[in-house]
RNA sequence: GGACGUGUAGCUCAGCGGGAGAGCACCUCGUUGACAUCGAGGGGGUCACAGGUUCAAUCCCUGUCACGUCCA
């Protein structure tokens, strides 16, 4: 017999095991079978789960297992990212930590070689707690962004975009963080608000004709000003332009200029220009041929740009001395208070300069174009759908890609220098000295480029890349496009937008059908969970206290679309509750003796609890089918929760109970193989969001009765029923049922009738169709609803208590046990309540307009909830007479 | 400043043109041979606000307010 309990503890391990080792995984090698392929959004290899990593997988998952089940050649394609900056800087950490040399000293091979070492040691963590949480991916497809193959993707596609003129060098101002010392894309910079302040200086004019007052809230770029402009209309400087000021400090004349850049609203309406530190003033700069001048190193100290007395300082000590100078030569004119967007390294947490440096650039501009249309045409569906809007934006208004980090661990820049500076691009270093060769007319020795690109310049190949890409791999040709891409917002711009324009480009094809865009998961405040602020929910942590399944579907329940998703413990307590609940019901049909039976035909029931828990099941398979098929996922957890317990565990179980201790036989040994029958359905349907509470169920009851045939559960087949198999009649007489229980239960409770009694049920008033279900079913309606038997009567006995239900009159003689107030007021609140909805739909009818333009069975359906609402209002205030006539 | 999203029961969220829903929390009752990780019952909402479209609006449109996120 089942135990009281699911252990996961011991069941989860020994389950996985059993699916990886049997194959299962694998998509299946059947020709046959259409593809469906998901690439997971590659984690980084050092890195370990987070919630928002189990939100995303198990979505993956669901979806995959469901697919799988359907028959579909199902690939869950795994890997990990080796994550340039990210590593390199828990590396570099670790190292410090550790009481190593900082990795300059220790150069760059050594270096490299630490980071692999590392690599070996933690890069299985994150892979293996994929494990723990149940993901089906397929394992023996494994990839890593650096791995030989990837690598080798990654040259080719370089040096094909180099060669078609779509990545190119450049010096112009980059996003330089100054504490990992390299440069970063646009998009990995962060605005901060911060408390800071306006700083207006007076510029003394050249001739010491006056001044002109400029304001800043980054003193020291000052020191590598080369202009003052001021906008060409205002006239307050209109006979200024063209003139000098003398920069104070450097004591160097830069000259007034005009430009719309300036505005005449803001401050003095004159700007200091720092062409070499600020992405405005670097157009200024080009626009009026200023020079540039550089003031920083590469760790943000002034260099020797700047007077002697400066140099070697930081950026932020300069600003101090900077404006405690000004102070001290008079020229500073006021400090104002303010907040200030400042932008901010996205993983080094430091402030970011703008920096002129010569960079490799993506001309992201051109490869974006048929991306757009992509998306345009519907080749690729967003879901939801407003996602596409900001796709749209940022691919609309795409900058040049910088694609060239000053960092050591990543994919090494295909490009070698020769001793004249002239750049040989190929995919290796003898490619690269045949075209010097070619070029010089004899070998000269080459240096290849120091740096390495963007991790996303790997991952933006990974739909292919993954799948053997530049090889013609029969992968490719089956899985290539992807079905569905599962990933947060966050990362839209990031990798969405890159695979996009790299897919297109190399591959002439979207890289997915359609990208499912999931929430973001918050704590239970719905604080975005961070390390600093100490509110993370370790998910392996969950698994371990409540069991893999319990965090699944309770990731997957409150997966809704275009929402956050705050987490709590209660939570998936409660989910974890509801797999117990199922664990029970079949425990329960194993002890009833519930069978699968030879040859048992859903269509072939007779018995009416039967017939309805067949239609009950079937319209249930087709709901959760329908919404997995349209990623609701929490619309399919949702539907499963309510059909196993609300449904199945608290209808048919508690009605099937006198059948299966009845002396009907036949309709007992029919209850127990339909019971059965809907137990195998509702484990295939949860399967993909419970995976190993359903495995072991379906292990556990194999040998229950006919053998199912089907192996595991994982390569089960999905249920696919017919509509045909639901009987109106069935749910009427089953709705009948449960009205008349629900509604007897209410009135027992509300008038506290002790839970030992057992009066009758007494059926006053009904057609003959309701007579005959009450007459069939009474021993069923005798035990679930604990009366002693159901009655026919004409009329009411004195004292009972009446309710109706589906326009038929019953009664509970419970007169003994009867508050004379409480069922006064019960029978008011239940008038009332008809009285509010018989004023309602009058309203309706009464209005010509309504009958004449609403759809014929609205208005049908509101005449005949008139008609009932009045029937039983007229019932119910006949047994009030009645109860004021006692009194 | 621009874009997007969200405002529904105490909390978390479904629903989305025709009778306001779930889970949790709360209150009452219950040791019924599957399950106390349970069962039965109950209270609780001018569906942010103001206009408009419609026979009909929580749902569609416009505006306002509040909150969130992203981009400047």
């Amino acid at each position: 017999m089942l135990e009281k309990n699911f252990d996961p503890k011991t069941a989860e391990q020994r389950l996985y095991a059993m699916w990886e080792g049997s194959g299962a995984f694998a998509p299946s090698a059947d020709p046959a079978a259409e593809p469906f392929s998901i690439v997971i959004p590659p984690p980084n290899v050092t890195g370990s789960l987070h919630i928002g990593h189990a939100l995303n997988n198990t979505l993956q998952d669901v979806l995959t297992r469901f697919e799988r089940m359907r028959g579909k050649a199902a690939l869950w394609l795994p890997g990990t990212d080796h994550a340039g900056i990210a590593t390199q800087m828990v590396v570099e950490r670790q190292l410090a930590a550790a009481g190593n040399i900082g990795r300059r000293d220790m150069g760059r091979d050594e270096f490299i070689a630490k980071v692999w070492e590392w690599k070996a040691e933690s890069g299985g963590t994150i892979t293996n707690q994929l494990r723990r949480l149940g993901a089906s991916c397929d394992w023996s497809r494994e990839r890593f962004t650096l791995d030989e193959g990837l690598s080798a993707a990654v040259r080719k596609v370089f040096v094909t975009l180099h060669k078609q003129g779509l990545i190119y060098r450049d010096k112009r101002l980059v996003n330089w963080d100054p504490h990992f010392q390299t440069a970063i894309s646009d998009i990995e910079v962060e605005q901060k608000e911060v408390d800071g302040a306006f700083y207006h200086f007076a510029y003394p004019l050249e001739d010491g004709s006056g001044e002109i007052v400029v304001a800043t809230t980054r003193p020291e770029t000052m020191l590598g000003d080369t202009a003052v402009a001021v906008h060409p209309s205002d006239e307050r400087y209109k006979g200024l332009i063209g003139r000098a000021v003398r920069l104070p400090i450097v004591n160097r004349p830069v000259p007034i200029i005009a430009d719309e850049y300036a505005d005449p609203e803001k401050g003095s309406g004159a700007v200091k220009i720092t062409p070499a530190h600020d992405f405005n003033d670097y157009q200024v700069g080009k626009r009026n041929n200023l020079p540039m001048i550089n003031i920083f190193t590469d760790d943000a100290k002034i260099n020797e740009n700047a007077p002697a007395e400066y140099q070697g300082l930081d950026r932020f000590a300069a600003r101090k001395k900077v404006v405690a100078a000004f102070e001290e030569l008079g020229l500073l004119r006021e400090i104002e208070k303010t907040r200030h967007a400042v932008p901010h390294g996205d993983r080094s947490g430091v402030v970011i300069e703008p920096y002129l440096t010569d960079q490799w650039y993506v001309d992201a501009k051109v490869l974006a174009q048929p991306a757009i249309k992509a998306v345009e045409e519907g080749r690729t569906v967003f879901e939801p759908r407003h996602w596409e809007k900001t796709y749209f934006e940022w691919m609309r208004n795409i900058e040049p890609w910088c694609i060239s980090r000053q960092l050591w661990w990543g994919h090494r820049i295909p490009a070698w220098y020769g001793p004249d500076g002239k750049i040989f691009v190929a995919e290796t270093e003898e490619g690269a000295k045949a075209l010097a060769r070619e070029h010089y007319g004899h070998d000269e020795p080459l240096r290849q480029d120091d740096d390495v690109l963007d991790t996303w310049f790997s991952s933006g190949l990974w739909p292919f890349s993954t799948m053997g890409w530049p090889e013609k791999t029969s992968d490719l040709e089956r899985f290539y496009p992807t079905s569905t891409l599962i990933t947060g917002f966050d990362i839209i711009f990031f990798w969405v937008a890159r695979m996009m324009m790299m897919g297109i480009h190399f591959m002439g094809e979207v890289p997915f059908d359609r990208v499912f865009i999931n929430a973001l998961v918050r704590d239970a405040e719905g604080k975005k969970m961070s390390k600093s602020k100490g509110n993370v929910m370790d998910p392996l942590e969950l698994v371990d206290d409540y069991g893999a399944d319990a965090l699944r579907f309770t990731l997957t329940a409150m997966s809704g679309q275009a929402r956050d998703i705050k987490l709590s413990r209660q939570r998936i307590e409660g989910y974890r509750n509801f797999g117990t609940k199922l664990w029970n019901a079949a425990r329960f049909a194993q002890v009833n003796g519930c069978a699968r039976a030879e040859g048992f035909d859903p269509a072939n029931v007779k018995g009416v609890l039967n017939r309805w828990i067949v239609g009950e099941t079937v319209r249930t398979a087709h709901s959760i089918t329908k919404a997995l098929e349209g990623c609701s996922f929490d619309g399919a957890a949702n539907g499963l929760y309510r059909f196993i317990w609300n449904t199945f565990c608290d209808w048919y179980v508690e009605l099937s109970k006198p059948l299966l201790n009845g002396a009907d036989e036949a309709l007992k040994a029919e209850t127990q193989a339909t019971a059965a029958w809907a137990l195998d359905v509702i484990l295939k349907l949860l399967h993909p969001v419970m995976p190993f509470l359903t495995e072991e169920l379906w292990a556990q009851t194999a040998d229950l009765g006919a053998p199912r045939g089907e192996g595991m559960l994982i390569t089960a087949r999905w249920p696919q029923l017919s509509d045909t198999l639901i009987d109106p009649d069935a749910d009427a007489e089953i709705g009948l049922i449960v009205a008349a229980v629900s509604e007897g239960r209410s009135v027992k409770a509300e008038l506290n009738v002790p839970h030992s009694a057992r009066p009758a049920l007494l059926v006053v008033d009904a057609t003959d169709a309701q007579r005959t279900v009450f007459q069939t079913n009474a021993a069923v309606i005798a035990q679930t609803l604990r009366v002693a038997e159901v009655s026919f009567v004409e009329q009411a006995p004195q004292g009972a208590i009446p309710f109706v239900v589906n326009g038929a009159t019953l009664a509970l003689p419970v007169a003994e046990f009867i508050d004379l107030a409480a069922e006064r007021a019960r029978l008011a609140k239940e008038i009332t309540g008809h009285a509010s909805d018989i004023a309602h739909v009058m309203k309706k009818l009464g209005n010509p307009a309504f009958v004449a333009n609403a759809k014929e069975e609205v208005v049908e359906e509101n005449r005949e909830r008139l008609a009932e609402s009045e029937a039983a209002k007229a019932k119910l205030e006949h047994a009030l007479s009645l109860l004021e006539a006692v009194v």
